[in-house]
DNA sequence: TGAGGTTACATGCAAACGCATGTAATCGCG
DNA sequence: CGCGATTACATGCGTTTGCATGTAACCTCA
């Protein structure tokens, strides 16, 4: 492993670190009777879309696999909270949106754990550094691998 | 939420999003036939360690309830890649350390794993940033929550 | 020293997960 | 059109997870 492989996968491990050290915390916070961590992320993705979005679409942003989102949904539906469509434009799609319960649970644990989030995130970091940090993880997040590398591995020299 | 918990906020989803971007690409390797990701993080976090570690230490540092670690390491103890001992100084305590077999594993998943984690991290940032993220995700690691902030929460003034 | 409390890990059990596969709708192309 | 391939989501099933609790070793203090 050379050295800029070796750089890339420490600042990989840190990153792994300090997610685990703050989702560790954010998990021992007492908000999360009602909905799981996994539960507010979906409702909270949801929240930030102004019109419903197909399973798949969501399937994107979530950490979960397919089958195991669509009975998350299943289950959110069952308790009000999600609303379940059919897609007019294609018939195999759902459309999936908050109901109002939903939105009021969202913004409700979300304005509780958004507390906690500041209060972890600016015990570590200036206001400067948090906008860097931003920045290189929306750097991170927003390249992902182009399809093409997945298959043809000698494409990759930029 | 003030301009500083709104940028914290920010910083943070944009770290999430960075670490469910990535953990998508990683786990759609095919790489992790023999070991889970899960489980490799549990034997990369024993590689680390010079001599074998007590399991709630080992649960600081993995992202797993304390009893799916304990039957995670039941499992990798079935399979020869981790050994068990008992603490010879705490009767209640187990020392866990890797095998033989578990180091190959280690290794030979590590050095397969490096590659995508330094082919998906240089692809979005130059040694610089690489750099820069590490240091802000170390600090953020590294300062955890003080146990009288967790129960007395009008304490947090630094 | 020994009774009460605490810590470290294990276990019972229901819920949730991932993988493989099923079903239904859409697409591509002769 | 119509038939096979593909896409989108759901379901079956064995495995793994988390919560609550159990068990055993340690620690404290009278």
């Amino acid at each position: 492993m050379d050295g800029g492989a070796r750089l890339a996968n420490h600042a990989w491990e840190a990153l792994l670190r300090a997610h685990a050290a703050l989702m560790k915390e954010f998990a021992a916070e007492e908000i999360w009777r009602d909905l799981s961590m996994r539960e507010y992320d979906v409702l909270y993705t949801l929240s930030k879309c102004p019109k419903p979005i197909r399973l798949g679409e969501l399937h994107r942003h979530v950490l979960l696999s397919q089958p195991a989102l669509s009975r998350m949904v299943d289950r959110l539906v069952a308790r009000g909270l999600v609303r379940r469509a059919p897609d007019p434009g294609d018939g195999r799609g759902v459309l999936l949106s908050l109901t109002e319960a939903g939105q009021a649970q969202q913004r409700r644990i979300g304005r509780l754990h958004a507390r906690s989030v500041a209060e972890a995130m600016t015990r570590s970091l200036t206001p400067d550094q948090l906008t860097q940090l931003e920045s290189l993880c929306a750097r991170l997040a927003d390249r992902p691998a182009t399809p093409e590398a997945l298959t043809n591995r000698e494409d990759h020299g930029l």
